[in-house]
DNA sequence: CTCCGGATCCTCT
DNA sequence: GAGGATCCGGAGG
């Protein structure tokens, strides 16, 4: 369930906060993207934060900001509620909704969802897809799902053709899991950025290979 | 189920 | 010039 009403100011101002608190209230949340193919929407169940250099309560070392601004992550510093996209490992994008104040450069990486809407059309981005839940269960699953490119990066999601809801309800705290960040470098990726947040036994929730870092949470 | 390695190129130093 | 906020197919148990 997700609101129907509210508008893109209160939803902008909701993301402005910090992006470890903005997370709970974004799982559940619908993002939809509309292009000539059709429409695919993507219920989200896993995010990650990533902070700002101005935060400087404790700077991030996994951020794409932490050297400071650059040509790419740019959008990052904007305003709230913008889409930030890369591309890595020579063949995948990744999406990202800008969070914080105009000018602190954080963020939530969009991790997992499940394909609510423009099934087909997912399923077709993704022919490699085996089940429904595989559709958007990782970065650039969800990305490729939802047919988001570094074109789309600096778009904002909460315009046409994108569309954000959040829900209703905001997710229990017992229903929110956290635990260490996937995939990140260095200290960044450490126990001390303890920023993935994830809708606890969501069959949507990335699923990560035995043998490499393995990120193991608890319900808060 | 687990484990392994290849793909592939943008971005910043 | 190095390395990356990853995914997928295939081999083996």
């Amino acid at each position: 369930m997700t609101t129907q009403g509210a508008s893109p100011e209160a939803i902008r101002a909701i993301l402005s906060g910090d992006p470890r608190d903005v997370a709970p209230l974004l799982l559940g949340a619908v993002l939809s993207h509309r292009t000539p193919e059709g429409t695919v929407s993507v219920r989200l169940s896993e995010v990650e934060a990533y902070l700002g250099p101005r935060d400087s309560a404790q700077p991030d070392p996994g951020s794409h900001t932490f050297g400071g601004p650059t040509a790419r992550n740019a959008p990052m510093f904007g305003p709230a509620g913008h889409l930030y996209v890369y591309f890595t490992y020579g063949m995948h994008y990744c999406a990202n909704i800008v969070c914080g104040p105009d000018g602190v450069a954080s963020a939530l990486l969009l991790r997992a969802g499940e394909v609510v809407a423009g099934h087909s059309l997912a399923r077709s981005r993704r022919p490699a897809s085996k089940s429904p839940i595989d559709l958007a269960s990782g970065p650039a699953r969800l990305a490729s799902a939802m047919g988001l490119t570094t074109a789309d990066s600096g778009r904002d999601a909460l315009a046409e053709p994108f569309g954000l809801e959040l829900p209703v309800n905001p997710a229990a705290p017992s229903a929110v899991a956290r635990g260490v960040r996937v995939g990140v470098s260095g200290h960044g990726g450490s126990a001390d950025y303890p920023w993935r947040f994830w809708l606890d036994g969501d069959p949507t929730v990335s699923r990560y290979k035995p043998g490499r870092s393995r990120a193991v949470g608890k319900p808060l």
